[in-house]
DNA sequence: AGTTGTCAAATGAACGTTCACTCAATACAG
DNA sequence: CTGTATTGAGTGAACGTTCATTTGACAACT
């Protein structure tokens, strides 16, 4: 038999949740089933958090804190800098569907996460240092010009399939889509 | 009292129903609050819808043709086209929360809706059109330039807050940038 | 080394509640 | 009276949560 190892266990356990979460969202998810795929029983959860929410809260400040520390930003590069937020994405289509199902399920519930809020404004005040130095167009503001640029980077992960399927289908010409339209966005 | 009209039974109950899955989604709906609201006992929902699933399909068909036929396209203003887009979306937010619901609950359950991918595909017709007469930028496929026009027409529909509220807070604010960004993405 | 005591880890059955759905009874219109 | 609209009590299953109990690891003691 495997050895007791309470905080494999655990990691387990958030793995599983995270999927469930994704797929299903906080209403949907099922602790038994996400047990299950942890490959224990549905009480231990409560043993390691203390309820449904919570374990959510748990994922999500997980998935969250990993994706902001990956893929700093480059003031002087936006395409690139969508270019790889892109492929983030694409190789992690669960953490936007987290972030989705959490504004969704959310709604007015919680205060802005303030690790998100922090991330943010760090990007911000660099887009705006660039802006003063005149190495950024001034046509949009600094905030609005980050915007812009994430928003068009989860464009496949956000739109709808009846929409999101007719353009290329390869994760290359779609990816070059996004780095052109932002290099539009940010040119002077 | 009111003399009896089962049409109009059926309209509240709908109306009720689009406002409860705008909220809390398909798991997340509740029968009874929405029968409450409605007027009536949660019963009456299986009279005329058969199920929670059927009542939430004949909210979304219903919401979703109204979407489609107001705001027709124009091919030679796409950014005067995606601001009407973003007027009805802050007009009625709750179609795009229905149709994020969708996307989330019913993923891979049911084949594209017959009317959207039709709505679409006219669109885009309509674009290459415009493409070949030389009235369009054809740096950009037919479907990449709508899908970007209405990617970010809806830009602060589809965004968290922590990011979205940074920008402008203003309606018109928010219209004149989603403007001048597609404005900049459809030039030669 | 073997026995025992101790505590955390983990289980699985049970509980109380919620919830979608049903149906017999009733109110109403024609 | 006849048929339709509507109710509201009721049902069974599902689900989050709890808890008494068991299992496993490890150290103390003989």
């Amino acid at each position: 038999m495997a050895p007791r190892d309470p905080e494999a266990k655990r990691r387990a356990l958030l793995k599983a949740a995270r999927a469930e979460f994704a797929e299903h969202g906080i209403a949907g998810a099922r602790i038994d089933r996400l047990a299950g795929r942890a490959g224990c029983s549905a009480g231990l959860v409560y043993t390691y958090f203390g309820s449904k929410e919570e374990l959510f809260t748990a994922v999500f400040d997980q998935v969250v804190v990993q994706a902001a520390e990956q893929a700093p930003i480059s003031p002087d590069d936006l395409p690139g800098y969508a270019g790889a937020l892109f492929d983030g994405q694409t190789a992690h289509p669960d953490v936007m569907r987290l972030a989705t199902w959490h504004r969704l399920e959310q709604q007015g519930g919680r205060p802005p996460i303030e690790a998100i809020t922090r991330s943010i404004q760090e990007k911000v005040d660099a887009i705006r240092k660039a802006q003063r130095d005149g190495r950024l167009s001034t046509r949009f503001s600094a905030p609005e010009l980050l915007m812009l640029t994430i928003n068009t980077a989860s464009m496949w992960a956000l739109q709808s399939p009846e929409i999101s399927d007719l353009g290329p289908r390869e994760h290359a010409a779609r990816r070059a889509t996004v780095v052109e339209a932002v290099r539009r966005l940010v040119e002077p």
